[in-house]
RNA sequence: CGGGGCGUGGCGCAGCUUGGUAGCGCGUACGGUUCGGGACCGUAAGGUCGGAGGUUCGAAUCCUCUCGCCCCGACCA
């Protein structure tokens, strides 16, 4: 038996007393990433870059499904470049990394190292676009970018960022509306079906749009402590990177006019809302769409003979499962006890383990243990006959139940409160989903009172009318507040 | 940038008040016994104490300056 001073280095801090630091230490102890030697920089480890591989697989397949295609456009932007647009100057200047010499001479005109890449981007689109013919375009890039943060945290925020960027080009506004508002829903599907996280989807208010669009939307999701993620958005350009860029086409009728564009992007911080979102006191909990194991095996034996057995039959399982498409580890590691490799395994949160050991070899069956459900209830015996079925079927649960956690905790800490006081105590929890009047002066004030800000007014708003939860005045839409990431 | 905390083997820490040339736990390597929920014993390797200057016969310890990191706030995917 271990000291209990021991056993609490080897326990994450407790995720309800500190989620903060419960956050920190999974990400490290689950080795999904490391810090850097530059302040606010992370290094992305094998499994955690694994976990983005399984994203970035849905994601692009999606994207491709609509038409999409992959390019990749320059890290180093020329400083002018981002004056052209002016709120994105605004947006984006405090927080720009820019070079400032190259091969040892000062440049004659600074670069910075690309927040995001409307702007080169609109510069590639307004030489390749001149007819209606060249409509639309739909370009996607992978790549990383880099904003000039003052407190980061690990995949939440960094100073340089992985994600995907799109970038459409369109010949009017209404088509470029549906592009957003169809990447969006790709965005929500991701969600809900791969990661198995609850998202809100909705407009943003002006406020927090995004530098230089017309209109933002995102999907919103409430993490384990209650505050708010967003965890991918879509933009809608309107003319303004085309006017900036001069991205113009000649329409049907020999007019030329100017494209109306959009962006999109989901960043490696989606892998900090799966932590947050489905994380508990063992470690991490993957959704088995994205887990880079979905089962893990753990032989379990005590003399050669037993090993020579036991090993036998787990390979042959492990053959099988893998057979059936499934991504498996067959745990072999020696001088490590079984229940080391159990928590080890639940701290890296894959989501089915199988156990088995001479009893099971003997009986033909195995332990199938759900790492969505803590200790012995979690356990099952399953026939190795007809294993990968069961198998899938765990799985399947999982990812169902998951979500079903997930979205019933919102909906436990989502109000509708009566009045400010009810707001106040209401955003301390969760979300408050409340009437405003739209005014930027009340979102201010709420801000400014209760650090909660506007997260999206969604989609599927209410009809009626009601009264604004700061000024009592008529107000016509309903929005999220709550803290924030 | 404001407030707080911390820099000592890979990790977590003690030692500092009252200077005397570095210790504990974990981990690692090797050997043995173990193995159905974080095993144990033995042996070994591994640190110029964040950096620079100063005081002193002597500095992890005292003084000055610096660098870095983490947490909380103001800004953000």
């Amino acid at each position: 038996m271990m000291g209990e001073h021991i056993m609490s280095e080897l326990k994450l801090p407790s995720r309800s007393a500190d989620f903060s630091e419960w956050y920190n230490e999974l990400v490290i102890r689950a080795e999904l990433a490391d810090y850097a030697p530059v302040r606010g920089c992370m290094i992305v480890r094998p499994y955690g870059w694994a976990i983005w591989e399984n994203i970035q697989q849905s994601l692009d397949r999606s994207f491709k499904a609509t038409g999409h295609v992959n390019a990749a456009f320059p890290m180093l932007i020329p400083r002018s470049f981002i004056d052209r647009e002016k709120s994105h100057v605004e947006g984006f200047s405090p927080e720009l990394a820019v070079v400032t010499h190259g091969g040892g001479e000062e440049l004659e005109e600074p670069l910075v190292v690309r927040p995001t890449s409307e702007t080169i981007i609109g510069h590639a689109y307004s030489k390749w676009i001149q007819s209606y013919r060249d409509l639309p375009l739909l370009i996607n890039q992978w790549n990383s970018v880099v904003r000039w943060e003052l407190r980061t945290k690990l995949f939440l925020r960094t100073l340089e960022f992985f994600w995907q960027e799109g970038h459409t080009a369109h010949a009017t506004l209404e088509e470029a509306e549906t592009e957003t508002r169809q990447m969006l829903d790709i965005y929500r599907d991701f969600a809900v079906n791969e990661a198995a996280i609850p998202v809100i989807p909705g407009r943003k208010t002006a406020s927090e749009r995004f530098a230089g669009a017309d209109q933002t939307y995102s999907i919103e999701a409430m993490m384990g402590d209650g505050k708010a993620l967003q965890s991918a958005t879509s933009h809608n350009l309107g003319q303004n990177f085309a006017k900036a860029f001069e991205i113009r086409f000649l329409d049907q009728n020999g007019v030329l006019q100017y494209c109306w564009t959009t962006s999109w992007g989901l960043s490696t911080r989606f892998i900090g809302a799966i932590i947050m979102v489905h994380g508990d006191d063992q470690g991490l909990i993957l959704p088995p769409r994205l887990a880079p194991h979905q089962v893990v095996i753990v032989p379990i034996y005590k003399s050669d003979e037993e090993r020579i057995k036991v090993l036998e039959a787990a390979r042959r399982i492990r053959s099988e499962l893998v057979a059936s498409g499934l991504r498996v580890v067959l745990d072999e590691r020696e001088g490590t006890s079984p229940g080391f490799k159990f928590n080890d395994w639940e701290m890296r949160g894959v989501p089915l383990r199988i156990e088995i050991g001479p009893k099971d070899v003997a009986k033909e069956n195995v332990v199938l243990a759900r790492r969505d459900t803590p200790g012995k209830g979690g356990k099952s015996f399953v026939p190795q006959a007809g294993i990968s079925e069961a198998v899938s079927g765990a799985l399947e649960a999982v990812q169902k139940a998951l979500y079903d956690r997930a979205l019933n905790f919102r909906n436990a800490n989502t109000a509708d409160p009566k009045d400010f006081e009810d707001f106040r105590a209401a955003v301390e929890k969760g979300f408050a989903y409340s009437f405003w009047c739209g005014s930027p002066e009340c979102e201010r004030r709420i801000k400014e009172e209760t650090k909660a800000t506007t997260r999206c007014i969604p989609f599927d708003g209410p009809d009626g009318v009601g009264e604004c939860i700061y000024c009592r005045k008529p107000a016509s839409e309903k929005a999220y507040f709550a803290k924030a990431y």
